[in-house]
DNA sequence: TATTGTTATACTCTATAACTATA
DNA sequence: TATAGTTATAGAGTATAACAATA
């Protein structure tokens, strides 16, 4: 991809001030730093997001993760084919319904969300260099009213 | 895709309180929704964002447009191959290089996106209802740092 | 030699439909 | 009848390389 700062002079346009825009525009540039930084690990954003989750210690089935992630279904499993064989995640049968499974890290899936998880707030404080703290706390508290509904 | 409420389940992870997730969160609902409201037009946000630049009157070259929406230079020759097709939008010559083309709406193109931004504002509304009117304004200034750098 | 636009190509991401096993 | 997971497939989005015209 190109440059990522922005020809300054479409800056003042009515484009530029859409809050949809923005968002696109901020999440292109920390998707592709962030796929940047994982890649030392071998994981892409998503598959870094299906560690993570497996990592929260609460089981998630593969529908919370689709739902979550907002992934289809079919997506999760690819993901979670790829994690299982490299010995990151396990699936088990959900208890009280045996159609789902749960995913959860394996000690070794843990240990490389260690090193992946700082990797990806190193990458995340420099995308947010511009912000102050109390700015970043501010836009953590709006984006999670925006996308998680509270 | 699925719902767009999250299952709340999930809501207390170490991803959860990523902003690069919560990001890329906010954008999927936004976009898909957009995608569905911009629709009416026959246009996609891609399209959408080009064409509102093309209405700027600031006549951006196709390199521009590349660089601001963060887009591979071959797929904006597509977007303006198609909005060109459909008389929204006409290539001229830039004065001083004669390699650029700049990109301008024509009188059809401005009358649909008069159309398109109402139902996209409207959208971006619904989006945003969670917020207050200063909190939308605060999310706004913190997403024009991250995203345009200022 | 480098850049703009263009074309062709391939790769990734996302969505749809159909199947199975359970509920 | 509906849902969780799976598979296969197709479509949308994105990236790469090569070329012509111009700088």
């Amino acid at each position: 991809m190109a440059d990522e700062k922005s020809s300054p002079r479409l800056a003042d346009t009515d484009l530029a001030d859409e809050i949809e825009f923005l968002l696109a525009r901020a999440r292109s540039i920390g998707t592709s730093r962030a796929n940047a930084a994982l890649g030392a690990f071998n994981l892409k954003v998503r598959e870094y997001s299906v560690l993570s989750l497996a990592c929260s210690g609460l089981d998630p089935s593969q529908t919370e993760l689709a739902s979550f992630l907002r992934l289809d279904a079919s997506q999760v499993v690819s993901i979670v084919d790829a994690l299982e064989d490299r010995g990151l995640v396990v699936r088990a049968r959900a208890e009280g319904d045996r159609r789902a499974k749960t995913i959860a890290a394996t000690a070794a899936g843990r240990d490389l969300y260690t090193l992946a998880y700082e990797a990806a707030r190193t990458e995340e404080a420099r995308s947010l260099a511009p912000l102050t703290a109390t700015e970043r706390s501010q836009l953590r508290s709006l984006l999670r009213k925006v996308a998680l509904g509270g």
